[in-house]
DNA sequence: TTAGTAATGAAAACCATTACCAATAAGGAG
DNA sequence: CTCCTTATTGGTAATGGTTTTCATTACTAA
């Protein structure tokens, strides 16, 4: 059962002169299926399930390919622990942005209001390479606070 | 020597049923003097070097207090080791935020362009605020990429 | 001075992530 | 299809930043 997005991951891979493999095709199975942010283990115990022969090194190792083949994008919400998701053009999903309980950990994802962030984006990206000769690849906007389960009333 | 800042530092613990000591006094005093982004490592060799009994978890401890004190605030730029700076109101320097290089690590700050981010912030946190419910409490915004001595030429 | 309790420091524990290494399997050559 | 080369894997041990534990120390109020 070799569907088209396999192909595509395929071509991915051999077009780096890396191999596919049944834990890579089985890790990104499991962030095609999975909507949220996850952690290493939470792939491990989600791939588990079907290959029970997988390593969490494995893991590890295949999730820093990804995301240096920018298929997928780390995350680190200050928890201790990463959190992986597939890049945006791989995604369903539209570019989003997180908003992180700082009590109860939950993580809330917004699309919203993109407008006004890409434009302060394209300003501020733009005057921050010039006078700092800096190269921007990637930029990172969060927000702190409480959810409304655990907002102090 | 108690100066006035210190003063104001036994004013802040008190309020909160805290005790100005030695080691906090210290930890405070190497973060005045340094500007940068310091670990706890960073910190703890520093004020090692006139406090020579001070111990690591002291300064663990006391920077988790300073967070949630608010006169101190935690960065995470995936560096694998968390790094701290004094709250921008205890602080003489200005708001800013980061670029950090992917490749070297290093980290520069920012203090421009923030007419564009503090309009761009006001604006969604406001939106994002009312539309999820979510009470928000702090920001973080950080751009990646690599600095003029790394860039891929 | 004393009691009560914060705060400290040393060492051990934690835990996500990485390194190591022998065993396995992908995929091109023939 | 089979062989060969070498990328890849998985188990285990190690790493390293951060936390926990606990006995000791030292504020602070009475």
């Amino acid at each position: 059962m070799v569907g088209r997005k396999q192909q595509r991951w395929q071509g991915q891979f051999m077009g780096c002169g890396y191999r596919m493999t049944k834990p890579r095709e089985a890790i990104l199975s499991v962030m095609e299926k999975t909507a949220d942010h996850l952690s290493a283990e939470d792939i491990y115990l989600a791939v588990y399930k079907f290959y029970p022969n997988i390593g969490l090194t494995t893991i590890y190792r295949n999730l820093e390919l990804l995301v240096e083949m920018g298929l997928v994008v780390k995350f680190e919400f200050g928890q201790g622990k990463a959190k992986y998701e597939l890049a945006d053009q791989y995604s369903e999903k539209e570019h989003h942005h997180h908003l992180i309980c700082k009590k109860c950990s939950r993580i809330l994802e917004y699309s919203d209001f993109m407008d006004k962030e890409v434009k302060f984006l394209k300003d501020t990206e733009k005057g921050l390479s010039e006078k700092y000769d800096f190269q921007i690849t990637e930029h990172l906007i969060q927000f702190y606070g409480y959810c409304n389960k655990c907002a102090k009333k």
